[in-house]
DNA sequence: TTATTACACGTAATATTATAACATACTAAC
DNA sequence: GTTAGTATGTTATAATATTACGTGTAATAA
């Protein structure tokens, strides 16, 4: 096994790259869903200049499984998940558009029991629960 | 209750207006998802000329439940189900990128009860299968 | 009747999101 | 040392979506 072949098996253990490592680091201390150009935005003081940068860093972290995407708001969330396996499963309010990503293992138990039920043959799936979170609920 | 309300309450047999009529032809003609700027070309021999024409008629014809979005493709599709309420589950192939909504409604039964089992409180949700379609999975 | 409201439509300009194309550099494998 | 694989940097451009403003038309309210 080539050295190469040694960290593409270490998965989620694979060494960051200096661009993929800022990016990471920017949405981990935000916490919540940043789109690609405000991930710019907030790095053009570490160096970061071009979309290109960022849409590279974001895709090969998606890749990894320590990012999400999501979907329907073009933007990206670290992953919550240790063992989600590059399935996602998210809340999203319907009204200030707050994501949560649920983390219930018993949820997706279910949802491989489900695919396995209706014979898809599924190999990765994403879920999007839209809601009213607590917080617009209550105003 | 006055002429809107009543045309509103007819939900999916609301009258189509003449935009949103030639967009949704066009559409389910197709069978497939189709993008707004493809779907703009596809009209300009009808007259549509602007991008928000489009974008407006199919906004209004996915709030009446008649077309869905598949935001990881940002194309639209004829729904194919008429007890969705507006709820989604598709399969897409990984490599070839088609895609089928599925339309199993003991399917359906087991999102809304693992909804309600996990106290999500949930008003629709989208559920995207990514998959090895049998046409990719034989070449 | 005359406002007024609610939509639908048309058009131009612009904003937002994402990629193509090309050049350079680093590191590991042979 | 050469080759292959990957990361980087930069410019330009493509693809997707919305803002802003103006017109028309039909139903409702005064």
């Amino acid at each position: 096994m080539t050295h190469f072949e040694i960290i593409k098996k270490k998965g989620l253990d694979q060494i960051l790259t200096k661009n993929q490592k800022i990016v990471f680091n920017l949405l981990q201390k935000s916490g919540e869903p940043l789109k690609a150009y405000s991930i710019l935005e907030g790095l053009k003081k570490e160096g970061l200049k071009s979309p290109l940068q960022i849409y590279r860093a974001l895709d090969k972290l998606v890749e990894l499984g320590k990012i999400h995407k999501i979907e329907s708001q073009n933007s990206f969330i670290v992953c919550n998940n240790s063992n989600c396996a590059k399935n996602t499963v998210f809340t999203i309010c319907n009204r200030c558009g707050d994501v949560k990503e649920v983390k219930n293992n018993n949820l997706f138990e279910d949802m491989k029991a489900l695919g396995i039920k209706n014979r898809l043959n599924v190999d990765r799936y994403n879920l999007e629960f839209y809601v009213t979170c607590g917080n617009c609920k209550s105003n």
